[in-house]
Order: C-alpha cells, then sequence, then structure tokens
DNA sequence: CGTCTAATTGAAGCATCTCAACATGCGTGG
DNA sequence: CCACGCATGTTGAGATGCTTCAATTAGACG
C-alpha cells in the first residue's frame, strides 16, 4: 500500500533515504470503494489524495443528455484526484469498476512533503504530465481513427500500463468493463462495440471473456492501433534525477542560506 | 514579455517580492516564429521552455496516414512544452498558426527557481493541470455531441481564455485559424466545418470572417454548446496561497534546519 | 430456477465522409 | 494596375460508418 507509492514514485529514478522515510511517515488511510461506486464524485473538493491500491477505476464526465463520458482508465497505483490539490474543485469524477482498495492522504500533508523535498514535487508533478499525455493520446485516436483501431489502441494502451506495474499474465490481463464502459470511453454505441470486438475476435488479434482480455496477435493489434507506447513514458528518467547529488547539495545550499 | 510570464503566474494569486525578483532577474531570449511553422517539433527535446508572448499556436500529432489532428489551440501568456521540462521528449508538436513572438526560458534556469521557491513550482504546475483539464473537456465534446456542439463549445472556449488575458474586443475575436484547422481541431472533414459553421452563421449564433469571430448570441451558443467555463479554471485561487504567510515559514524552517 | 445484467443480432436512419467541381480572395510579379 | 496562381471557402451528390430502436440470448447470482 505505502510502497507502492513509493514505488510509483521511484518509477523515474531511486529516492533517497530522507525522501522515502517522508514518504513512509506518511499517515496512510486505507478505505474500500465498492464496484460502480465513486471514488471521487464530479464537481467535489476533496480535502486528500486518493491512490489506487487495487482495483480499477475510471475518469468520467456526466453529459447534459444524462449520458456518461468515461476520460481515463485507472489502474493500480494510479493517483486519482491529483488535480484537486491545487485546483480544489474537480471538473470530473472518478468511479471504481470493480472493488476498490484507495489510500488516502489529506493535502496538508502531501503539500508539505512536496515544500521539504522538492523531488518528490517534481515526480508527482511528472504523474500529471503524463495524465495529460494520455489524454492526449485519446483525444488523437477519437474522431479520427475508426472503431477498429480505436478499441485496438485502448487494449494496447492498458496491457503496457498494467505489464509496467506488474499485472499482466503473460498477454493476459483482467479488465473488469462492460462494453458499454467501451463504448463511453471511445464514444462509440455499445452496438458498435460489440461489432468491432467479435471483427477483432475474428481477426485472431484478442480474446476478451468474463473481463480477461488475451492478446493473441501483438504486431498485427499494435498495427491496427498505431500504438507506440512512448506517449505513456513507463521508463522516462527526468533529468533532474540524472544529477541527483548536485541537485541535492543545490538544495542544502538554499537550505543552509 | 517578461511581465505576462509574471502575470501569467499571478493569476493564481500575488507572487512575493522575492519571487518576484527570482522571475524578472530571468534571461528571457525573444524569437519569432513564422505562420505554420513548429515552434517545437514532435519528438524534440528543447532544452528551453517556450512561452507564447503574441500570436496563435496548436498543439498537434501527426498520424499515421498524414493527417494532423490538433489538440489545442493556445494563445499569448501559454507555455507550449513545459511537459518536456520533466518527461524530456515531446509526445506532439506545437505549431504556430499566425506569427509568433516566443519567449524562452532555459530549463537549468526554471528547475532552479522552482526549487528555491515552491510557490512557483506549483503555479507553473497548475497550469499543467489546466492543460489537462482542457484535453479532457475536448474528450469529452469529442465523439459523443455533434458538429454543430463541438464548434460552438471551440468558440466558446477560445473566447473565455481570450477574455482572460485581455485579447477579446467585446463580443469579437481574432481567431487565425482555418476551416481546416477546426476540422483538424473537432475531428470532422473540411466539408462537415463549413456546413456547420454556415449553420451557426444561418441560426444567428456567430459571424466568422477574415479570422474574426463575433459572437451575436452568447445564451443560445453557450446553450448549443453546453459550455460551462469552470473547467477553465481562469480564476481558481488554490488554496496555498491564501495561507501565504505561514507556508513561508514552514519553509523557512525546513531551510533553517 | 427465476431475475437481472450484459452480450448479441437485425434492420432502418442519419451524421458525417469522400470525391469532385467551382468560387472567392489575396499576394506577387509583370 | 492588372493578371496570374495558390490557398481557402463553398456547393452538390453518392457512399458509409455508426447510431438508434427493438428484440433475443447468454451468463451470473441468490
Amino acid at each position: 500500500m505505502l510502497s507502492s507509492l513509493v514505488r510509483r514514485l521511484e518509477q523515474f529514478g531511486p529516492l533517497s533515504e530522507a525522501e522515502q522515510q517522508a514518504l513512509r511517515a506518511l499517515p496512510l488511510r486505507l478505505r474500500d470503494v465498492a464496484a460502480r461506486r465513486d471514488i471521487v464524485p464530479e464537481g467535489d473538493q476533496p480535502k486528500d489524495v486518493s491512490l489506487i491500491v487495487e482495483g480499477f477505476a475510471c475518469r468520467y464526465k456526466l453529459l447534459g443528455d444524462g449520458r456518461r463520458r468515461i476520460l481515463a482508465f485507472l489502474i493500480p497505483g494510479d493517483i486519482c484526484d491529483l488535480q484537486a490539490l491545487l485546483l480544489r474543485r474537480m471538473d470530473h469524477g472518478v468511479a471504481a469498476l470493480n472493488r476498490n482498495r484507495i489510500a488516502t492522504v489529506p493535502h496538508e500533508l502531501l503539500l508539505d512533503i512536496i515544500r521539504r523535498h522538492p523531488r518528490i514535487a517534481l515526480a508527482v508533478w511528472c504523474d500529471t504530465m503524463r495524465d495529460a499525455a494520455t489524454c492526449r493520446q485519446w483525444l488523437a485516436n477519437m474522431g479520427r481513427s475508426p472503431a477498429y483501431a480505436r478499441i485496438a489502441h485502448l487494449l494496447c494502451e492498458i496491457w503496457s500500463r498494467l505489464q509496467a506495474v506488474g499485472l499482466t499474465n503473460g498477454d493476459a490481463y483482467e479488465l473488469p468493463v462492460t462494453q458499454t464502459d467501451i463504448g463511453d470511453a471511445m464514444g462509440l454505441s455499445v452496438v458498435h462495440v460489440n461489432r468491432t470486438l467479435q471483427q477483432l475476435r475474428a481477426d485472431g488479434l484478442i480474446s476478451f471473456r468474463s473481463n480477461v482480455v488475451m492478446v493473441l496477435d501483438w504486431p498485427r493489434l499494435q498495427a491496427a492501433a498505431e500504438f507506440d507506447p512512448a506517449y505513456l513514458q513507463l521508463n522516462a528518467v527526468p533529468p533532474f534525477f540524472l544529477k541527483s547529488r548536485t541537485r541535492r547539495s543545490a538544495v542544502s545550499q538554499v537550505a543552509a542560506q
């Protein structure tokens, strides 16, 4: 649980002892959220940051006519409502897709750590940036590529992200979403999602039964999706980590003033 | 130019003397970019951050078949490539729509300021978050709302953002984009953009000639777009600014250790 | 074993696309 | 100042990907 936050942030590079200490000293609170319930409601002004320890979730917006638009899928290790840390109000909601275990940290404490440890601030900031990059990728896929490629791309993305946190089982992974969810996410009707999935199955690219996706033909799936995992920045090592020593001494100098 | 950066960051609340000093001490470099040229190419790894002082630009991705997908429009005051500050590689390009005046700051220096002045870090971080929020709004509009509402929404958004930086002229504003650009942004063909614009004109909602948009009927345009400017966070005052005093002393304490 | 949700199928309709032509405006060079 | 050329805007018509409506089947669960 706690370690998942550390692991998350260390994805970009090792944290110092002091930094790890600070994170481990955080009084994490755990809570469970039932499937299909809100983790963070739309328009909420949470006072804590919520991290998914276990389970799948989605960001969504409700449209005027009552329909729901899914904006992103969240997996273990993802932060739900970082946005509210600085902008206060959530412009969208986050809902659990299956049973979720959520860890929460009060804004106060996180802001404090961020002030004391600039590198942690930058690591968390990175999270916002990767979130934005993923959103842009979805935006690019939307509207311009046909349903077949869109869904293929989604399946590629989720496999890659799950793989990065060790939640794949070879070419297979759990994906607890209905076809309606996929439709809400890709901007397609359920009916069309259904037919497109059948096409993907018929073409031998995937299988998808009882919430388990299995990639049967990676090269062709990736080609159909025009998938390039670069945007996910899964193994990026930002410059400030490479210069950890000098940076830290620079910080010390400032502190010593 | 420099003041535009300060103004930008002060949008969230006043900066201290020391913070303003630090920003004003930045050796800004100015450069001009011709219309239709890249400000930051896709895949680039810039060593500076670019801020638009004057002109309009767009974020874009090139698709496999050579088409271009526009992901966002940028206006004076917007930062083009903040992403590369931490993630290094640009997952998308930024191109000028008309002649642009760009101010650049070396990453090194900006990172240094960020380390010395946590509140500036948070203010810039906010920028990433608003960018992401806008992207999510585009994503929500895409695919689920018809062309008419999508374009109406775009026109509302740009007016609001321009208004916030004082670049509107009453209900009118400059928008140096072609119908092809709008199509690339909204995921529509030029032909359909053309017909939809005609519809908007015929309905008396807008006029749009020679790169000047005039909103003729705000209530109906806003209704057609289901536009709610909240997501733009144009006047958000994040919590950390409200507690500026205590925060700063907290930082000093850490520094004094 | 009934009930509910999710998946599947068929058929008609429509928003939007593509193709193709034509009109308009504007900058440039003669 | 005109004539040309090129980018942009406009229009028509046929094609299609996707939607909506409506009904049926399959699967999960108490």
